[in-house]
DNA sequence: TTGAGATATGAACATATGTTAATATGTATT
DNA sequence: AATACATATTAACATATGTTCATATCTCAA
């Protein structure tokens, strides 16, 4: 048998789940995160400001990685850069971010 | 010119960056949040236990949809299933994970 | 044990994604 | 202006991913 307030809630789930703008901003957030090299350069630039350059050698990447992938962290706010001549420093947008990663940290290691 | 000690960082950075099998669950983790349709699973979930079939009217989505999401979500212990006699009852395995999911909601709202 | 309902699985497909090589663009130095 | 260095962009490719259809498996009731 099955609980009338089950039911109850389930038939009025639909209505209330709304696919909000916000939940594919919230996904795309997620989905910039799920990759190995892209997590690195964060992680990278969470030490510190570097130039792509400094960040293919240090990540022992391809130079054209390293732009495309910092192109996606730009269109997500997640990092920014400033020109300095010839050299672009990158840097987080946000400390924020690192809070994030470092949560699911956490609940990874936590098992 | 440079900062040298900026070089200092950047010449040890390199070491300090271990490729964990950490930094491999982290993304994985952030991989399979990063697709609309489990993440509407686990804020359904969020709201209440629910079966395959359920979840399936819920959401409007295909009965092997579900299931192929759900398995994923089970791989990352991100939800379990209990067999109450024909169906089988869903939940979130952890309240963690909605924590996880606000603080990123947060973090996209707050721009 | 046969049938019906619930869930899982496999194969096929279209699309998305990440990397690379090649090249373009931008910037400073001479 | 020419060169060298740093970064971005484009196209091509291989691989990964999400959905669907068809079917298998499991469970209960008759």
């Amino acid at each position: 048998m099955e609980d009338p307030k089950h039911l109850e809630v389930v038939s009025h789930l639909k209505d209330h789940l709304i696919v909000s703008s916000e939940l594919e901003n919230v996904v795309a957030l997620f989905k910039t995160l799920g990759d190995v090299t892209r997590v690195r350069i964060i992680l990278a630039l969470a030490e510190s400001t570097l130039s792509v350059t400094e960040i293919t050698q240090v990540l022992d990447l391809n130079q054209s990685t390293v732009s495309h992938q910092l192109s996606l962290l730009k269109q997500q706010n997640l990092v920014k850069g400033t020109r300095n001549g010839k050299n672009i420093h990158y840097e987080l947008s946000d400390r924020h971010i690192m809070t994030i990663v470092d949560q699911v940290k956490a609940h990874v290691t936590e098992r």
